[in-house]
RNA sequence: GCCGCCGUAGCUCAGCUGGUAGAGCACCGGGCUGUUAACCCGGGGGUCCUCGGUUCGAGUCCGAGCGGCGGCGCCA
């Protein structure tokens, strides 16, 4: 019923010539009283609109709009009105006022805006917030341009199980679940899946959430995050940088067309877009820069986050850091042929300090030579069974990477915090709403 | 897991060397012919995180616990 009613709305009204009759659903976002007007903005899916409400044309039902709190649901009609006085250069002068559903005080002020703990215990709520709701509508965006990069390219998505029994990436970062009578895990990530399935069908991606039982106290970890992986088929190390750079600039070039407006709120202007390939540079490069700047970094030793900022902070636009040693990482990384004691794997590097937003590289296609690596790290190889034998059937070199979605959110919208990046956090400390 | 900071009204915070609490925002009432986080005047509102200790007396001092925030390690 109220749907049909709507016949117009915020961005809508714009379209509208003077005098025309709308009706509009919504929620009431901020109110102005005086004695013989009421000035509203109004919320909707696309945005605000003013509604002047005057006792002379509303009558009994100005005292509607005077007793309808912040956050009523409401419907309305009105005559538009192009006014210099109005935010947008538009509004809607009421001729008819419904309260839909009634609000109780709105407890989000303003000050409540400085307080994480509240704006986070009370994110139910929060998110109808103009900065939300802008963030939300942006990652919605993000989400639909990394689709759109991957079908335009012939990759199939899949769906990976949630449920896992082994490990991708470290174990004692795996969240443990009973599963009737086992132990189960929830998945760090969909690789594994994802390359059986490209011996079906070449290049296959997901969007889907992956967890980490890391205690991190940081502002770039959550324990549920999403990840988009793709896995390729015959694809060497180069070959899936590329794609990275690619997909990026896809998503930044498609960002500011699909919500220019939400950008524009969030950061002051539109974002900067890139143009592939993006500058590469070998890990004894970046130790070489690093021991330059006065960082105590020896060759064999991982970035910790003083290292990634310092090394970001000198690069203006995304960058790999390639070539990683062996021991710093998992046990499926292609070793380089040329150099074994290095990977055939890298890392996307956001630029300015902020670090590193991707991981992939090629994987060991081969039987065994993964099944000793397993082992010569300790691991046990009936954990994995499956997983290696998937290479004993025709399994060619490939390659693969992981991004996480908030992570390049909070980059592209220089967000203070992730948990901003996503609608209902799950951080270490939090875990409702 | 480690280091640091914090916990007083719905929210943000003040409260000096111990004498049972205050401001702004929000809310309610009144005023105001167009506001943009409206403005002006008035009003109500508090187990001072919990437990224990010191003291004639604890928001304030001491101890423990709980909760939050920031940073490190780990990573996307």
């Amino acid at each position: 019923m109220w749907l049909s009613y709507r016949n117009s709305n915020s961005r809508d009204v714009k379209n509208k010539a003077e005098g025309e009759v709308v009706r509009l659903i919504g929620w009431i976002f901020t109110k102005r009283e005086h004695p013989e007007k009421i000035f509203i903005n109004m919320r909707d899916r696309y945005g605000y609109i003013q509604l002047v409400a005057s006792k002379e044309t509303l009558k009994e039902k100005f005292e509607n709009v005077k007793e309808a709190n912040v956050e009523s649901a409401i419907a309305v009609e009105g005559v538009v009105k192009y006014d210099k006085r109005a935010p947008g250069g538009v509004e809607i002068h009421l001729t008819d006022f419904k309260v839909v559903a009634p609000a109780d005080i709105w407890p989000v002020t303003l000050s409540a805006l400085k307080s994480p703990e509240f704006m986070f215990d009370k994110r139910h709520l929060t998110i109808r917030g103009p900065r939300s709701r802008a963030v939300l509508l942006i990652r919605s965006a993000l989400i639909q341009s990394a689709f759109e990069y991957f079908t335009k390219n012939d990759y199939v998505m899949i769906n990976a199980p949630t449920f896992i029994t082994s490990a991708v990436e470290g174990g004692a970062t795996l969240f443990e679940l009973k599963y009737f009578g086992d132990k189960a895990y929830l998945t760090q990530s969909a690789q594994f899946y994802e390359e059986a399935a490209i011996c079906v069908f070449e290049k296959v991606f997901v969007i889907q959430p992956s967890f980490r039982a890391e205690k991190s106290r940081t502002r770039k970890h959550l324990t549920e995050f999403w990840h988009i992986e793709a896995e390729v088929a015959f694809a060497e190390h180069n070959d899936i940088m590329r794609v990275e750079e690619e997909l990026l600039s896809y998503i930044v070039s498609r960002l500011n067309e699909l919500v220019g407006e939400e950008i524009k709120y969030i950061r002051g202007g539109l974002l900067k877009e890139f143009t592939p390939p993006f500058e590469k540079i070998s890990y004894d490069e970046a130790i070489e820069i690093l021991q330059k700047k006065g960082v105590e970094i020896e060759w064999g030793e991982d970035f910790g986050a003083d290292e990634e900022r310092a090394l970001s902070e000198e690069f203006e636009e995304p960058f790999f850091v390639t070539g990683y040693p062996v021991e710093i990482r998992s046990f499926y990384h292609m070793p380089d042929p040329d150099r074994p004691e290095v990977t055939l794997s890298s890392d996307l590097m956001a630029p300015g300090g902020f670090g590193e937003i991707t991981s992939g590289g090629q994987r060991i296609h081969d039987y065994n030579t993964l099944l000793n690596k397993i082992k010569k790290m300790g691991l046990d190889p009936s954990e994995y069974e499956w997983y290696l034998e998937i290479r004993r059937y025709g399994m060619p070199p490939h390659s693969g990477f992981g991004m996480g979605v908030e992570r390049v959110l909070r980059w592209l919208l220089d967000l203070p915090h992730i948990r901003d990046a996503t609608l209902f956090p799950r951080t270490p400390s939090r875990l409702y709403p």
